[in-house]
Formats: C-alpha cells, sequence, structure tokens
DNA sequence: TCTACGACTATTTTT
DNA sequence: TAGTCGTAGA
C-alpha cells in the first residue's frame, strides 16, 4: 500500500492542500505550469490511499486522449499497478462506454457509428439537398455549426423556439431531418455523443441513481473548456452527494468559439455548494522574466478570477523582442536566430515558433528550409482522416451496418463503377420516399427495376460484393477483413492509378492501415462491455484520429498555432505575427468577449517558454495579395518594458497607433480594465477596455444592469468605486 | 468520367 | 495571392 507520507513529500504547499483537501467540491485553479496533471494524478492517489475510497468510484474526465493516456499512466506508475476498476477517459470515450452499455435505453442499435466533423458535413449537405433547399443561401458549414452549437447547449430541434420566420424554422428543420438521419442510420456525432448520455441519465433515474451512487469522486481536467452539456452531465452525476474536483486555468479558455463556457470555471462555487478554491501559482516551467509577462499581460483581462505566477527560478534572459519591416524579414530573423541555437548546441526539438494562423507557417518554412533546418508543421490531415483510410473504413462501416448512409454514399462510386450522379439521386430519391435508409432503399431500386439496365447490373455488383463480405462479427484478428477489403473493392488498384508521388503515400498509408488493424488489441473495457473488436477498433478511430502530423526521427524544430500549443513547454519559444488585426485577429478585436480571448490566446503562448521568449512584430504584411501597414498588437505594449530586450525597432516609444489604447499617458490614467465603476444612468459596471487616446478615449464597460456599452471617457463621468 | 477553368473565400479545431 | 470547390464541356 502506498503511503500517505510518500504520497505528499513531492508536493508544494498549495498542492498538498488541493491533494488533501476534505472539502465536498473543489475548484483548483492551476495556472500555467504549475503541476496541474500531477495534482489530479495525486489526488486519485490519496483518495484510494488515504481516504481507502475504491478505485470504482473514481470517474475522471478529460479533453484529450493524450490527457486520459497521461493521467491513467501516471496515476498507475503512482500507485505502481494498473489504474484498473476507475474509469478515466475524456468526456467523448466515457459518453461512448455509457451509449454502448446501454444503447438501447438510448434509443440506438448495438452497432452504432460515430461521425466525425467531416462526415456530419456530408450527412448536412446531402439533408440541406434533400430539402431542396438552395446551399449558397443555407451553407452546410454555417448549418454545422448552428446543429453543433445547438447541441453543444443540449438544445433538441423541437425546443428551439422557432421565431415563424424563414431563417429559423428552416434551420430547425434541417437540423431535425439531420437528426432523423442519423437515428435511422444509427450515427452519432460528436455532439450528440455527450447530448444523448446526458439525455439517457435524465430519462432513466434507476441508471443516474446508480452512476451517482458509483461515482463518488469526480475529477475533471481543464474545467475552463466546458461547454453546457458537458457541465451539465458533470452536475447530474455529482448529484447532491458525491464529490468534484474541477482543475483549470480560467486565464486558458481559448475554445469558446467551440462550446466551451468560460463561466463555467469562473461561476463553479455558485452553481456547487460548499466550494473551496486553490490556487496554484507556483510555476515550475519558465523564468520570472517569462512570468512577469505573461502575467503583465493578462492581467488586462477584466474576467477572471485571478493569480499570479512565479517561480524559484532566476529572472533568465530578457524577452526578445524584433520589430522586422516586413514578414520576410521577420522571418528571416527567426531563421537566423534557430541557426544560432542549433549552433550553439541546441536540439531542434526544443525550439518551437507559434503564430496565430496556420497561413503563417509557409514564409517560416521557407526560411527554415535556406538554412538547412529540420522542421515539422502541427495541422492538417491526421491520419484516420485520409482520403483513402476514410474510404477503406466507410467499406467497413458499411459492413457493419447496412443502414450507414454516410458511409454509403462516400464508396458507392468509389472507386469509379459506373454510377452517377443519376443513379445516386434515384436511390436518393427512394430513400427520401420511403424514409428508409440508402442501402435498403438501393435494394427497393432493385427489385422494382427502376435504374437503367447498366445502373443495375453495376449496382447488382455493388449488393453482392458487400454481401460477400460475410464477417464474422465476433472475430478479433481485424487484419483479414481490411486486406480483403482493400484488395476486392478494387481502392488498392483505385489508388495505384494517381500520380506516383500521391499513389505512394496512399498505398503506404493503406498499409499502415492493415499494420493497425494487424496489431489493435480491444482494450479491457471495452471486451468487458462486450464490443467486438471491429466496433472498438472503429469507435477508436473515429475518436483518436492520430497524430496531427507524419513523425521524423530528427529533432525538429517545431511550428504550431497557438491552439495546438497549449499544454506543451517549449526551452525556446518564438511568437510571431504580433500585429493588430492578425494576433489579436481581426473578427475578434471588437467583440470585448473575443479580446479577451485573443489575450489568453497571448498568455498560453508566452506561458509556453521555458527559458527564452522571441515576439516579433511586422511593420507590414502581405494578406490576401495586399501588402498592409501593420500597427503593432496591444499586447505587445502591455508586457513590462523593463522585461524586454529590444533587437530591433522600439515598441515603447514608436509614435502610438490610435488603434490601441494606451492607459499611461492618457488624461484618463486612472480607468484600466477590470475597475468598477459607476455611471450615472448606467449604474455600476466593469471597465472591459480603453481605447483611442487624449479626448478621444473610449471607454468600454460592462454594466451589470444595462449590458456593454462604449462611451466618450471625457463626458461619461465614470466614478471610480 | 475526367479535366480545366472560373468563382469564391480567406481564425483558431481537444472529440 | 493562392487554394479549394463546383460545374461545364470533351
Amino acid at each position: 500500500m502506498l503511503s500517505t507520507h510518500k504520497l505528499l513529500i513531492n508536493l508544494n504547499e498549495a498542492q498538498t492542500a488541493a491533494v488533501t483537501t476534505d472539502a465536498q467540491h473543489s475548484l483548483v485553479l492551476a495556472g500555467a505550469g504549475s503541476g496541474k496533471t500531477r495534482v489530479l494524478v495525486y489526488r486519485i492517489a490519496w483518495l484510494l490511499a488515504a481516504e481507502g475510497v475504491s478505485p470504482y468510484s473514481i470517474l475522471a474526465l478529460t479533453f484529450t486522449n493524450k490527457a486520459a493516456a497521461e493521467m491513467r499512466n501516471r496515476v498507475a506508475e503512482l500507485l505502481d499497478k494498473p489504474a484498473n476498476g476507475m474509469w478515466i477517459g475524456t468526456f467523448h470515450s466515457i459518453a461512448l462506454r455509457l451509449l454502448t452499455m446501454h444503447h438501447k435505453e438510448a434509443g440506438l442499435p448495438k452497432n452504432f457509428q460515430i461521425l466525425d466533423s467531416e462526415d456530419q458535413y456530408r450527412l448536412i449537405r446531402r439533408v440541406i439537398s434533400d430539402l431542396e433547399l438552395d446551399e449558397k443561401q443555407w451553407i452546410p458549414r454555417s448549418v454545422q455549426g448552428f446543429i453543433n452549437d445547438k447541441k453543444n447547449d443540449g438544445i433538441r430541434a423541437n425546443e428551439i423556439e422557432d421565431f415563424g420566420d424563414d431563417n429559423s424554422s428552416t434551420l430547425i428543420q434541417i437540423y431535425q431531418h439531420y437528426d432523423d438521419h442519423c437515428l435511422r442510420g444509427g450515427l452519432v456525432d460528436f455532439a450528440e455523443m455527450l447530448l444523448r448520455t446526458h439525455q439517457l441519465l435524465l430519462n432513466n433515474p434507476p441508471l443516474l441513481e446508480h452512476y451517482q451512487g458509483r461515482f463518488g469522486a469526480i475529477l475533471v481536467d481543464e474545467f475552463q473548456d466546458t461547454n453546457e452539456i458537458q457541465s451539465a452531465f458533470i452536475r447530474l452525476l455529482a448529484g447532491a452527494k458525491n464529490r468534484v474536483m474541477v482543475v483549470g486555468d480560467d486565464d486558458q479558455s481559448i475554445y469558446a468559439w467551440r462550446g466551451a463556457k468560460i463561466d463555467h470555471i469562473i461561476g463553479f462555487k455558485d452553481v456547487y455548494a460548499n466550494v473551496t478554491q486553490y490556487k496554484l501559482e507556483q510555476n515550475y516551467r519558465s523564468t520570472n522574466n517569462i512570468l512577469k509577462a505573461a502575467n503583465a499581460v493578462i492581467k488586462n483581462n477584466a474576467k477572471r478570477l485571478g493569480k499570479d505566477l512565479w517561480s524559484e527560478q532566476s529572472e533568465g534572459e530578457p524577452i526578445q523582442y524584433y520589430g522586422a519591416y516586413s514578414e520576410y524579414d521577420e522571418s528571416a530573423f527567426v531563421a537566423e536566430e534557430i541557426e544560432k541555437l542549433i549552433d550553439s548546441g541546441i536540439d531542434g526539438d526544443q525550439i518551437a515558433i507559434l503564430y496565430r494562423s496556420n497561413m503563417q507557417s509557409r514564409l517560416l518554412e521557407e526560411n527554415l528550409l535556406k538554412h538547412n533546418i529540420d522542421y515539422k508543421v502541427y495541422g492538417g490531415l491526421r491520419f484516420f482522416e485520409r482520403m483513402e483510410i476514410k474510404d477503406v473504413l466507410a467499406y467497413v462501416r458499411l459492413i457493419n451496418n447496412r443502414h450507414d448512409d454516410v458511409g454509403f454514399e462516400r464508396i458507392i462510386n468509389t472507386p469509379t463503377r459506373g454510377l452517377g450522379a443519376k443513379t445516386i439521386n434515384q436511390i436518393r430519391n427512394c430513400a427520401q420516399i420511403n424514409q428508409v435508409s440508402l442501402w435498403d432503399a438501393l435494394n427497393i431500386c432493385i427489385n422494382n427495376k427502376v435504374l437503367s439496365a447498366r445502373a443495375s447490373t453495376s449496382v447488382a455488383a455493388f449488393v453482392n460484393m458487400i454481401d460477400e463480405f460475410d464477417y464474422n462479427h465476433d472475430k478479433e484478428d481485424l487484419n483479414p477483413l481490411f486486406d480483403d477489403v482493400i484488395e476486392r473493392t478494387g481502392l488498392r488498384d483505385h489508388y495505384q492509378k494517381e500520380p506516383p508521388e500521391k499513389a505512394l503515400t496512399r498505398l503506404e498509408n493503406l498499409d499502415e492501415l492493415l499494420n493497425a488493424a494487424e496489431t489493435f488489441v480491444k482494450s479491457e473495457e471495452d471486451d468487458q462491455i462486450g464490443m467486438t473488436a471491429l466496433a472498438s477498433f472503429l469507435a477508436q478511430v473515429s475518436l483518436e484520429a492520430g497524430e496531427r502530423s507524419s513523425d521524423k526521427d530528427v529533432p525538429c524544430v517545431q511550428l504550431m498555432t497557438l491552439h495546438s500549443a497549449k499544454g506543451l513547454e517549449f526551452p525556446y519559444v518564438f511568437l510571431v505575427g504580433l500585429e493588430q488585426g492578425l494576433f489579436p485577429h481581426q473578427n475578434s478585436m471588437e467583440d470585448p468577449e473575443k479580446l479577451q480571448e485573443e489575450r489568453r490566446l497571448c498568455y498560453v503562448g508566452i506561458t509556453r517558454a521555458e527559458k527564452q521568449l522571441f515576439m516579433t512584430y511586422a511593420t507590414s504584411r502581405r494578406i490576401r495579395g495586399r501588402t498592409q501597414g501593420c500597427a503593432p498588437s496591444r499586447f505587445l505594449r502591455e508586457v513590462p518594458q523593463d522585461l524586454v530586450h529590444q533587437i530591433q525597432g522600439n515598441i515603447f516609444t514608436t509614435p502610438r497607433n490610435t488603434m490601441f489604447s494606451n492607459q499611461e499617458s492618457s488624461p484618463f490614467a486612472q480607468y484600466s480594465p477590470g475597475i468598477l465603476v459607476s455611471h450615472k444612468i448606467f449604474g455600476e459596471g466593469t471597465i472591459i477596455e480603453l481605447s483611442g487616446q487624449g479626448d478621444y478615449t473610449q471607454i468600454m464597460v460592462e454594466f451589470q444592469q444595462h449590458g456593454t456599452k462604449i462611451l466618450a471617457a471625457k463626458f461619461a463621468k465614470l466614478d471610480i468605486v
């Protein structure tokens, strides 16, 4: 048995307090690099060792597979035995497990399939076309966003208020039809997994009671990223008696645009009773200069719980600032500095270049190439998202479940077998009229002989082929099935015919898929709930689509967006493109909520750096074929001057651009974001941000009663409360 | 069924 | 500017 003493010697005071808390609910505000995962892992160990909690009553939720795997491994390491019995997983994998175990109660067929975003997009397009709507007016991407937003908020089509206008009633109609399709085909999208799980428990009191009785201790990682339905799910399982510990950092909430609500972490204390809050502010990652810069930037956000990072490390190197003339100059500088670092003996993988948007990577790549520096760009398609892989999987899915319309549509004419738009439309129409799956519709068409002679032969051959894959569902070895599919469907030949370079990677990927099928071993959990190897494999590839980039063995410089950098750390970090309009992004500059999220993104970027941080800005940049003059990002000037070494350009003395604020020299210096003020008409409110200068200073205030207003500082006569 | 051309659009993407 | 996507035409 693990001694409790041994547990605590590795923790600092704040961590110990959180780990050993006896509060019913606890909120652990864990700053970047403050040992958040450590607290979660030790907390689990503490519950088991010191409090005698059964592993079966532990439920730990994360957002990413990586985080779940890390937690699981570290718990096992600490306990010195596998983390059996407890449920540690992503929200989605836990939801999937519940839906699989209780598929009947959830209203799903046993072999239901998961739709990834691309599958969902395709299905939505199909629904729009079925409803004879114009894609120009009902843009599939926006419709997809609409449906997912609603699902994330826990709202079904029939629960949306119909204002009677064309817009809302059509959207509701599409949503409803889309859900009907999913249900008919046994298809579940990502948002649906969570929503359906929540409803499963909500509508089955005995089931809910069972799980509430089981999970006495619920732990949630990255709580700031929870959306409405995830938060409701936790609340539901918590019931009245269970203990909930949420860990997160409101300052690192960067996914509001995907439905995450920072209010969940900020308002945690209001929703749960008996909450004790712990702040982890000691940072084990970065030098103090870096932390001071991060603290100074994030301080400008009004909406936060508040926390200051510190470190026992030295001040470290100052932050290096380079004001480039152009984006060419900027990327040349970055490449040169990296070359110097590498020449001084630093490995490439110790260095990261972080940017706001993916398009910025190109020039950087060109310059790294020029200097013969190995690099790796994160982003793009993941392994199981590649076309050839999805094609094979679509066949397998159809073999597994004939009513999988998404799989059907994908491969009915891939490789081409003479089934053009006309035939497919006939089948679709038939499905639409009879309200059946495409597979059934196809058979109706065959029986009624409505198809042309040529199409009929082709279709019959297709049906035969699929039926001939008489797959034994209990088989553990998946390789023969996949191998068979790739050969007999003609997919291998199909890809072989592509231009040599493309063909080669595609065929390699197919082999990689075979390899994955060969080595796949069903997890013990999946086995226990009676999933077949195939179901388990398909679920895994949908939930865990693989790495975002191909891996190289050489230590490479890492290029990625700020979003992808969350959770990672690098000794040397280049934060590039610090310009108004790029970062903060144009689309996020006006709205105070969005601007604050951009600032959090900046905070995430800064806190990735362990030893040294470089920040660059380009005076001009070509965007969409047009060269634009760029003002330096407001975030740059939020970094205190004494922390910065300016290699070129002077961010603090150049004439101030009216685009961004400067609080210090303003006649309204007494106002700053976060300050509580009162207005004689609007009452009390919090300053969100200042802009403009001198007499033209404008103040954005979020009033408690009247919402957000932008006021001229000169006339508003705001009193500081 | 494939190719070529023109129209369109341009943040971030855990599952 | 450049990359993607849909459609027209061979």
